[in-house]
DNA sequence: GTCTATACAGGGATAGAC
DNA sequence: GTCTATCCCTGTATAGAC
């Protein structure tokens, strides 16, 4: 396995792979440092190299993890707005902007761009966050990847890949096969359907925001999906029988 | 200005420059060293740090002038495929894909990928490559910056954005106010359209290629350019007054 | 017996001295 | 143009604490 070893507690090597999420995401893979993520996760740097064998590892490790979990966290997105949809043009913008928003986070959640933390002091157990489940730097960390792909080994790669961007064309190719068998929309081509769908919608902002390096306003990320679901439904969309007005 | 000063051989400056562009877009900025820079100018690295005051001037200072150069080719692909274009959906096609190919430089140009250059040996004199003028690495030092967007100056960051994305936008822009002003695109909002094309012809496979990271094959951008051209007529394109068949 | 804390070896980087 | 001072980082080793 990737891993070292089962070795110690579960609950040490959770608080780990969140650190290191953080801090892969903030600082990217090779500014960051074991000592910055031991310090996060608030395990001595030997308990790191205790469950994950070097830095690579372990980035590589939160890299699969965590594109897995934000192909999760969109496939509930469209489970959501879409597998039940009456209001196509509604329930496809609702969904653009909450995956970007999922996928760029920078804008609200996590304040990135003011460097100085400052000394980070004295919140010594932080284990017990692990309630809320879902980090919300998925983004960043994507991010991460994204800048060191020349330097990640194929096959991990690969299996990013299709953890990640792969899965998530796909199900949102099958859930526009469902919106085309419904007819609602006008699609021989699923695949292509949801590709322009996530082009038109999504990497106009991704671009302007560097996949969510920089902050995005709210209100750009509704009016870009807004345009872009137009655009769309202008390719894919139904025949209106009559446009009331 | 951004440099130390006037001093030293303006050949030698463009060496470094030169250098400096290659070794950045392979290795990106952090890994990139200041002894691999001055080893590909063929200088000593103390006539580096006669030119640029540190690593990170340097690096900003190559991304600037490869921005706008990368924009400047940009410009000569315009002119030369739509300027004066009679068959407007090979125009945008052609287009489309050389500029795919000047972005995405790692499909045919350099061997990126091969991280194996074993031992590169013996060729001394590299600095009479400089006949080409232009180093096609254009798109590896854009993937450079993209990065490291968070860690750059915000008012240097906006330089770069204005030279490079923003001029490229606008520039498409006003090329295609004059398509739609000779009839052959409907648009009222032409930067909107060229957004559009923008999207559906190039982010495609600059995704798929993570920026050029990876290389990608000719015939995909080919494929993709031809489907999103015909999905960008489909929206701005003109009615046609009775389709031949 | 696992975790913490700290210190240390080895390598490489920047930047400057000679 | 070489040589070097200084710092940082990874990964390991050496202590002690629960």
């Amino acid at each position: 396995m990737a891993t070292t070893g089962g070795a110690g507690r579960p609950e040490k090597r959770r608080a780990i792979t969140r650190a290191a999420t953080t801090v892969f995401g903030r600082e990217g893979y090779v500014r960051a440092g074991m000592d910055a993520i031991a310090a996060e996760a608030g395990v001595s740097k030997r308990t790191v190299y205790n469950h994950f064998a070097d830095k690579e590892t372990l980035f590589l490790s939160v890299a699969l993890q965590s594109s897995a979990e934000l192909t999760g966290r969109i496939r509930a997105l469209t489970a959501e707005h879409l597998d039940r949809v009456t209001d196509l043009r509604q329930g496809l913008t609702d969904f653009a902007v909450e995956r970007a928003r999922a996928v760029l986070s920078a804008g609200e959640t996590g304040e990135r761009g003011a460097k100085a933390h400052g000394d980070h002091g004295d919140h010594e157990d932080y284990e017990d966050h692990g309630d809320h489940e879902d980090y919300e730097d998925h983004g960043a960390l994507d991010r991460a990847i994204r800048a060191e792909v020349a330097n990640i080994p194929a096959d991990v790669l690969e299996a990013w890949q299709e953890a990640g961007p792969i899965a998530r064309r796909r199900e949102l190719a099958r859930c526009f096969e469902a919106l085309a068998d419904r007819g609602l929309l006008v699609a021989e081509d699923a695949a292509l359907a949801a590709e322009r769908f996530t082009l038109l919608t999504f990497h106009g902002i991704a671009e302007r925001s560097f996949w969510g390096a920089l902050p995005v306003a709210d209100a750009e990320v509704r009016r870009i999906a807004a345009v872009g679901v137009d655009a769309f439904l202008r390719i894919h969309g139904t025949p209106r029988p009559a446009s009331g007005g």
